[in-house]
DNA sequence: TCCATAGTTAAAGTATTCTCGAATTATAAA
DNA sequence: TTTATAATTCGAGAATACTTTAACTATGGA
């Protein structure tokens, strides 16, 4: 996977539909679905669903494989990862979080997996493993 | 807070500029920072500053407050941590996940803050409290 | 009151993204 | 072969989003 931008991830998911299919395929698990079901499923024309997974693949937040005639989509659950501790790395300065914070509380758990390549004033890159 | 669209959260995010700040915010804690501190360290021009304060002010991941002249902002954390969970949610179909899927690990602890709105084909809204 | 500062709003131009029909590629089956 | 199916790429129009200058509002101090 390709050193990538979390705001191009983000941008990425900020989509009705495109959220939608990674949605469907982070809840299909590690299995995925073929693009027809996904096509089925949200009643997306072709060529509009087509744009949208290539979108996502891009980003890296699917893969798709051939297989056959059809082609086989699943989340990449890794970038998902890689993108929500982004969100929460250094969260509250790493001081302890409010109680409400849950989302700085997993920061920790978090860390371990994270690549670093934030710079603080410019958050920028997610380097995936 | 207003019953929000998960997919509109994330393209508030899919920027750049509103990704820098909303980090700032979120490594701030919730001292929060001035608008005139977000605009020195990211070097905006006010206007396009305030274009993008604005836009995640709306979306409901900052909020604002007038302090004599200055505007304070902060995060809002528990929009993220809606947010973070919503992405989570239901993944694998709750089953258990692979090693490496961090994110499908922590659904079940945040699973308890959830206010389900998601349908499963067409994931849609996050109500916050 | 008058001026300066912090920030927002308006408006208009520019750029980017989205959608979808039509054409195209890849595979498989008749 | 020829035909059918699954999916992608092309292309052009429509819709959105972004940036910026200029004008405006709000607050505080001289």
């Amino acid at each position: 996977m390709e050193a990538l931008n979390a705001a191009e991830l983000l941008a990425a998911l900020g989509h009705e539909s495109r959220l939608a299919i990674f949605r469907l395929l982070v809840e299909a698990g590690p299995e995925g679905l073929f693009a027809s079901a996904i096509g089925e499923k949200l009643t997306l024309p072709p060529a509009t669903l087509s744009f949208h997974l290539s979108h996502l693949s891009r980003v890296g937040l699917i893969r798709g494989q051939r297989e056959s005639r059809f082609i086989h989509y699943s989340a990449e659950f890794s970038t998902m990862d890689d993108l929500i501790a982004f969100l929460t790395d250094n969260c509250c300065q790493n001081e302890v979080c409010l109680p409400k914070t849950a989302a700085c509380a997993t920061t920790e758990k978090r860390r371990s997996r994270l690549v670093k390549a934030s710079t603080r004033t410019a958050p920028t890159a997610i380097d995936s493993e």
